[in-house]
DNA sequence: GTTATTCTTGACTGACCTGTCAAATATAAA
DNA sequence: TTTATATTTGACAGGTCAGTCAAGAATAAC
């Protein structure tokens, strides 16, 4: 018997995590979230709790699409190096020019991660989730030759999360995109046949 | 003729500067500033202006000190590259247990970077500044044999600033001391002698 | 068509926010 | 001591914030 929604959840989430992704949870107001996800305050509030609940869902969403991302050009490339390689690159593409968005992801463990749990909660399985992600690569490269016996994949693993995340910084900051590529080439370098110590 | 100031200006900025550090800026209220301080609204107006400039005084403070800090370490230590690991192992032993406090500079770019160019601009001097530490660290490791002789240094110390800024982004997300030990050591084997082709 | 249920709309609340004002206080020169 | 100047203090103002309330609107079962 209820009146049914007339608004589309999903899109909403969407609309509120570009919000949330340009300005961060304490800049963003209630009011600049209701007028992008184009709906009534009350509806926000039946639909998500409270500003906390939808930045989580906004959160969850963006790292369900990072992931899917990942994965997806993991298959579209033909070596794991390749894949590696061009997820690293993908932030120097991702900031053509000038300073770059930033990922969602930092940005909510950087703001939140002091007083928010859930937050925490969700950033730490979204990193595991890449890092395993790359350990697989890490491994699968290995098992063709294209990575050194001597690398250890989890340490490989680690280090590739930590260089992505140091790049996206970098990015944020407005470094430019030759350098963050010339970046992203010395790590791949790190896992190459040739060096016979790039293990933990 | 004037009356003097009765609060250090020097030690008010420090104070700031941890409450700015511990919530950010939009999430620090001015009232808890004050608190820390120690101080009346009137005289931090007067002294410096209004939130925001306290904010950028606080900051580059820090970034003072972290540079400083930086540059005592190179001397403290007696190798080059002794000093670039200890550097990057710094991470991991100001995450003891559970999550690092992490970096007010990352901080202040993931929060501010897209409508502050006064933080963008310090930012950007500070991260050149540990950019062109580390590129002297390599420059001189390279001298020593300590760092293969392929080895860029422009490149070598972008990527080390980016690996730094990645490990800090990991310990705030709460990554066991050990993984970071670990992410260290793969950076820093990347630059050693053995590996012929780590250069750009 | 009636009714129960939910969604939507818009006004509203109390709290908090940054920044200002004016008066009181303290100093150092004259 | 007088006086000019600056600091301190506490109250205050306008605006914005997240969240609530109540009434109107729309639907599906009956």
């Amino acid at each position: 018997m209820p009146r049914p929604r007339e608004f589309d959840r999903d899109e909403a989430i969407e609309r509120a995590m570009g919000v949330f992704w340009e300005h961060g949870y304490e800049a963003t107001s209630t009011e600049q979230l209701l007028q992008a996800m184009g709906i009534g305050r009350q509806s926000m509030y039946a639909a998500f709790g409270d500003k906390h609940g939808l930045y989580l869902a906004a959160l969850e969403r963006y790292q369900a699409r990072q992931n899917a991302a990942l994965l997806e050009r993991l298959r579209a490339v033909s070596s794991p190096l390749a894949a590696i390689e061009d997820i690293l690159l993908a932030v120097a593409a991702d900031a053509p020019e000038g300073r770059a968005r930033g990922c969602m992801g930092i940005q909510s463990i950087v703001e939140m991660a002091g007083r928010d749990p859930d937050v925490v909660l969700l950033a730490r399985s979204g990193t595991a989730l890449c890092e395993a992600a790359f350990e697989r690569m890490v491994a699968e490269a290995k098992r063709r030759g294209e990575v050194g016996p001597h690398v250890d994949e989890r340490n490989a693993g680690r280090f590739l999360l930590t260089t992505l995340q140091g790049l996206r910084i970098s990015a944020r900051t407005g470094a430019a995109p030759e350098s963050l590529r010339a970046v992203a080439g010395f790590a791949i370098a790190a896992l190459r046949p040739t060096p016979p110590s790039a293990s933990s």
